[in-house]
DNA sequence: CACTAACTGAACCCGCCGGTTCAATATGAA
DNA sequence: TTCATATTGAACCGGCGGGTTCAGTTAGTG
């Protein structure tokens, strides 16, 4: 058997090709679809053999799972990050929640994102549970962390009295419902004007239905 | 309608089999998708021969086509007759309002309606041309008629002045967006009184910030 | 240097399924 | 009845692509 030595330490031969993998595959699948994807193709993208793929993830199915649960954390990071400058309002409420709408509007209009999102929603049919884990890590921890965001404004009196989780799913459904709509399903590329518009009049809806002082 | 019993005992011959092979092969495609759909199980369910299909639709490109296109004008006079409920608003505008939401959250969990939405974003990769038609025939033709019954609302004094295309898209997302997240993307079925209260909470936001007079 | 484990490339197997062919049959119209 | 057309079942072809095999190579380890 293994003598005292770590045997068992997985020192990788090489660079990890995991990694370039997962990239590659990603990349691949957002382009083509999951069942359009070519195994073959990830492969070459990733600079690596096929049997190497298939050495790491079984088979296509657990690379693809594999792949949407590493997108879907890096996209969360992300748009946790930018939820962050809501931490400190500030004098100017409008103008801070102006450029959080921006910057959400723009994390979703991101080639990784909507494409998380497409394949997730595409392949909804046959794996059905990938819809837990993407949704909770974007929509679902999004709007908690907003509810959050807004709960702090309402009690420093700068909202009227009202259910922050509600108030929270408005807010997105406002700022990225449009979204879809106008950019055809992400076909479309909107531009950086037309965001920030989208951006403030829905911040101004949102502030005109929920603020404490109507200004 | 009566007709349904002489079918049972093998109508060869020219009945429409077409529509016959449109319903069944929408059926099978939102049940397994573009890729997975095996033609052979459409003709099966269409109480039809394989070769049948590809006589009335040259492939199976064509014939998700042309099923797809025929559900969208389905789907479409659905929501314009709902819509139309908001022709006459009457005394309590905040009540049909309601309905209204209500009756638009409804059907857009319908099967048919969620199903065509699916088919339509998951095979965008394949068929970008398909966004035009079915977002055409519902988001944005929604859109415009809503569009059209708040302009009038706003004329009669009973909204503040707006620009009706902004607010349509508001008060549609208002109402849309929490659907998608909350039904884990039609994954959880969502009962009566869960849409009922989405569309209060909805419509409240709405009149809130577009009421000409808040009461 | 020897040993082991990961990696490679290319060929290979095999099931699946879109699309076709064809002879037989049913239907509807003239 | 007769002809044209639509339909049927069943078999068949052919490409595509997931997954495997294998002999050979490379790279870390001792």
């Amino acid at each position: 058997m293994a003598s005292a030595a770590a045997v068992r330490t997985a020192p990788r031969g090489r660079i990890d090709k995991r990694q370039a993998i997962l990239d590659a595959a990603f990349d691949v699948f957002a382009e083509h679809g999951y069942a359009q994807a070519l195994v073959q193709e990830i492969a070459e993208r990733a600079g690596v053999a096929k049997p190497t793929v298939y050495n790491h993830f079984t088979d296509k199915e657990t690379l693809f799972r594999a792949t949407l649960t590493a997108a879907a954390h890096a996209v969360m990071d992300g748009n946790i990050a930018t939820l962050d400058r809501m931490r400190s309002p500030g004098e100017d409420l409008r103008a801070t929640m102006n450029e959080v709408a921006y910057q959400l509007a723009r994390s979703c209009c991101d080639r990784r994102s909507r494409s998380l999102r497409w394949l997730t929603y595409a392949q909804v049919a046959r794996f059905p549970d990938l819809i837990e884990i993407v949704q909770g890590c974007t929509s679902v921890r999004i709007a908690e962390a907003m509810a959050d965001r807004l709960a702090r404004l309402t009690l420093a009196g700068r909202l009227r009295p009202c259910d922050p989780a509600v108030a929270a799913e408005q807010l997105l459904a406002l700022v990225t419902g449009p979204l879809e709509t106008r950019s055809r399903l992400g076909t479309r590329k909107l531009t950086a004007a037309e965001l920030r518009a989208l951006a403030e009049s829905a911040v101004d809806t949102f502030l005109r239905a929920y603020a404490a002082d109507p200004r």
